[in-house]
DNA sequence: ACCATCACG
DNA sequence: ACGTACGTGATGGTG
């Protein structure tokens, strides 16, 4: 059979707008509805491949509806201004794709979707709708069926109601949905129903009769509690009319049927154009779109002139004269070929080209006095430090700007940096040299340039030391640790399927699922999209109601801990026995730095057992580890730039800021806080600095919501100059289209202008958030950067070997230690002045266990 | 490739 | 009525 997909235009639009994050057009305007509409009839397209398509919208005209009934849909709101500018552009599209729309006066969308349904029916045809709204479900029939668009969790999701789906669900047949509308109404099209008669009633008196027809028929004879007959008895003619006017009408006048819909892929150059108006360079590459015939019209930025086998000596000259040489690597070989640009021309070096020479010339050019601006600094470090060469003499990393400039970019390539600030291509050893004075300009502009000069680009070397010092492992322990785990998770295992009555994997929330939620009959708590959820936050509210939630946390656990930790560690030592993370500089939105293969950033602690990997992270013989942290660096960061006085004092009196808050937020006196309020006192104090709300709150320290409000209420009356900033970092933000940190780092904020609720929301908890984890970052930062200029002015062998957010760990000999211990202190508190004192605290040993 | 889960600050 | 705290990365399961 050949099928139809027929789109309610107005309905999927809506969801789209609703559903996806502001997104504009290089011109500014909104086009986030035309685009998330396009996404989703890409992936329906994809996914059903249709052999017709169509789109269905409605036109502003009163319908037979409006003449029966004058209520009808007369509160209906207005479309926003933000979406009512994107149709013409949606149908543009449409047109475009030479997808035909279906439009017609005096009829709605949904009849115009059951009419060409039945259409469909008539000749032979599958029928797929694809709508937000429920109404058409009285539509499904056995071919006949309905995609319903639904946006979660800010993607869309479509689920297939056909005949059986619908009736598993419903628990009668898709036509007596308007028998349910009957009944119960619709507030939002402003169809009446039976008054008093909600959800529940109706759905539960059509199950149990059937259709409205035998509802009616007889009354009296309804097993109904009385209260239910007399309205039913009121509401008969209001039932009547809901009926007429919930049935989609289904002989419309089309212009066409599905056989006229035919459509495959056919795309001509307006719409890559229009496509290239509104900024969807995705859609451009996943269509395949051809480039307009117009292209050579804008002529892009010019390439340098290439030198050719280049002679040593020309090369040692040109790097000698240059002022600045523009440096890229020529492929995934290292240091054996790479590409330089004097800013009169091009050319490369390569060991295949000039054999013995090209090791002076590297030395050369990795000498300090060689002044250098290229993409990824650290990593050239890394790979110059492999070659026994130098690591100074850069003076600009584009990639670093880039992120700088804006930390919420997905990437920050060469290639990428060049489209944006010359509209086109270039050698990378030409666009790394030419990037550097316009991004210096831009970093200037934005107040950014000592946070970039100062901070970021001297802490590449500190970086690149730091992966190449590695932490030392102890091989053997971390071996036995995971030997040992392998045992108790095969006993835990044993249990959970004796528990069970048979063998699953339990490693499987799907199967877990089934386990716990059909077989054991437990209370099912929270759903994700994919079935029920199984996470550890649900399972522990089932303690106690089945001996297997322990041994299933248990296992969890263990299994967590063995292959992450145990087995994932292990398999990442390197041959001199040390564990080389990579420190990330451009991923997080806020300054942090990231770290991956291994991440060393999360290695456990908070519970026991986890925290016994950290007994395997050791210091070389001879050496210890010392460790240094800062003490509640966010909050004091919160009194400092908020001014609040109360928190202010309580970090100057050196009090303990939890028991401060809990004593303010709970009215009672310091010395009779309870362990308990110091706990919840704690978890407010994060929430604030995350930008709270009161339900996740509530469910954080297991409270009523009210209770949970009232404590951030009770909160903010207190620290009266909290309030303040948090509204005042909203506002701004707004206004300015960004925050930023103490240090000039900025982050963009767009979803504060979103029109979507949650978006929004969203932007607001980032505002509140940004400044304060962001400055924290740059504090560290900085931090490093002294640390290691000092160990190596005061000729000490200690080393930075991590950094963990608001922690720094370093090597040294023995003897050192203590010194090591005072100058860590010393650089991480004096890195920035606050109103507030600044606490950092250093402890040694011998493991990262025992130091922290 | 994506999801769910869980480890950290 | 909405949906529910900021920032990350690695793993095993699944389609």
């Amino acid at each position: 059979m050949k099928k139809l997909l027929i789109l309610d235009g107005n309905s999927v639009v809506n969801r789209a707008y609703y559903g996806i994050h502001a997104l504009n057009a290089p011109d500014g305007t909104p086009t986030n509805a035309v685009y998330g509409f396009l996404a989703i009839l890409q992936k329906l397209l994809d996914e059903e491949k249709p052999d017709s398509v169509c789109v269905s919208f409605d036109l502003p005209k009163p319908t037979f509806r409006h003449e029966m009934y004058e209520g009808y849909k007369a509160q209906r709101k207005p479309m926003p201004e933000e979406l009512a500018v994107q149709m013409p552009l949606l149908k543009q599209a449409l047109d475009a794709m030479k997808i035909k729309r279906i439009e017609a006066e005096g009829w709605e969308a949904d009849d115009l979707l059951g009419s060409m349904s039945a259409r469909c029916e008539a000749a032979g045809w599958l029928c797929e709708i694809v709508t937000g709204d429920k109404d058409s479900f009285q539509l499904i029939s056995d071919t006949t069926s309905v995609l319903h668009v639904k946006t979660r969790m800010g993607r869309t999701e479509t689920i297939v109601y056909d005949r059986a789906r619908f009736e598993s669900e419903y628990g009668f047949e898709p036509a007596r949905m308007v028998d349910l509308k009957a009944l119960m109404g619709d507030a939002s099209d402003n169809i009446p129903g039976v008054p008093g008669v909600g959800e529940k009633t109706a759905l539960e008196l059509l199950r149990r009769y059937g259709s409205l027809e035998k509802i009616y028929e007889d009354l009296g004879a309804l097993e109904v509690k009385d209260s239910v007959r007399r309205k039913l008895e009121a509401g008969r003619e209001s039932a009547q009319l809901s009926y007429t006017l919930a049935t989609i009408s289904r002989n419309a006048p089309l212009a066409f049927g599905p056989e006229a819909a035919e459509w495959e892929p056919d795309f001509g150059p307006e719409l890559r154009e229009l496509f290239e108006r509104l900024g969807f360079r995705r859609f451009i590459e996943k269509w395949g779109l051809a480039p307009a015939p117009e292209q050579p019209a804008a002529a892009g930025p010019q390439s340098l002139p290439r030198l050719d086998g280049i002679s040593a000596e020309e090369a040692g000259r040109r790097i000698a004269g240059a002022e600045v040489l523009g440096l890229a690597l020529d492929g995934a070989e290292g240091l054996d070929s790479l590409t330089l640009c004097d800013g009169r021309a091009l050319f490369t070096l390569s060991w295949n080209e000039h054999g013995e020479d090209y090791n002076g010339l590297l030395r050369q050019l990795f000498s300090d006095g060689v002044k250098k601006s290229a993409s990824d600094v650290k990593d050239l470090m890394g790979l110059a430090r492999a070659e026994g060469l130098g690591t100074g003499g850069f003076v600009f990393d584009t990639a670093l700007a880039g992120y700088v400039l804006d930390p919420t970019e997905s990437a920050y390539d060469v290639k990428r940096l060049c489209r944006r600030y010359f509209g086109g291509e270039l050698p990378e050893a030409q666009a790394v040299l030419e990037l550097m004075p316009v991004m210096r300009a831009k970093l200037e502009e934005a107040g950014a340039q000592r946070l970039y000069d100062e901070i970021e680009l001297p802490l590449c070397e500190v970086l690149s030391d730091m992966e190449q010092a590695g932490f030392l492992v102890d091989r053997q322990a971390l071996s036995d640790f995971g030997e040992s785990l392998t045992a108790s998770i095969d006993a835990l295992q044993k249990g959970i399927w004796a528990l069970a009555g048979h063998e699953f994997n339990i490693n499987s929330p799907k199967q877990l699922g089934d386990v716990l939620f059909e077989e054991l009959m437990l209370p099912a708590g929270k759903k994700t999209k994919t079935g029920w959820s199984t996470n550890a936050e649900v399972l522990e509210k089932l303690i106690g109601k089945h001996d297997i939630i322990g041994e299933i946390l248990d296992y969890r656990m263990l299994t967590k801990l063995k292959s992450t930790y145990a087995d994932g560690l292990l398999k990442v030592i390197s041959p001199d026995g040390r564990i080389h993370t990579n420190f990330k500089m451009t991923v997080t939105a806020t300054g942090r730095l990231s770290s991956t293969e291994p991440n060393l950033q999360n290695i456990p602690v908070r519970k026991e057992l986890g925290a016994q990997i950290r007994r395997m992270f050791v210091a070389k013989p001879g050496s210890v580890l010392v460790d240094a942290d800062y003490s509640q660096i966010e909050l004091r960061l919160l009194a400092h730039i908020s001014g609040d006085e109360t928190m202010r004092e309580a970090f100057i009196r050196g009090e303990d800021i939890h028991t401060v808050t809990a004593s303010q937020v709970f009215g009672v006196p310091a010395d009779e806080v309870t362990a308990q309020m110091r706990s919840s006192a704690k978890a407010v104090n994060f929430g604030i600095v995350y930008g709270i709300s009161a339900f996740s709150l509530a469910q954080d320290i297991k409270v009523r919501p009210a209770e949970a409000k009232a404590y951030i209420e009770a909160y903010l009356e207190k620290y009266h100059g909290v309030r303040e900033y948090m509204d005042r970092v909203i506002k701004e933000a707004k206004e300015r289209g960004y925050v930023e940190t103490l240090f000039g780092r900025r982050r963009p904020v767009p979803e504060l202008k979103a029109p979507n609720f949650n978006t929004r929301s969203f932007g607001e908890r980032v505002a509140r958030n940004m400044p304060i984890q962001g400055t924290a970052a740059d504090i560290i930062k900085l931090a490093m950067v002294n640390v290691q200029r000092r160990f190596r002015n005061e000729g000490l062998e200690a080393r930075l070997i991590l950094q963990v957010h608001d922690e720094l760990i370093a090597e040294c000999p023995e003897a050192e230690a203590e010194r090591v211990a005072a100058l860590l202190e010393e650089e991480m508190e004096r890195a920035v002045t606050l109103s507030v004192p600044l606490i950092a605290e250093a402890h040694s040993g011998h493991s990262w266990a025992e130091a922290h």
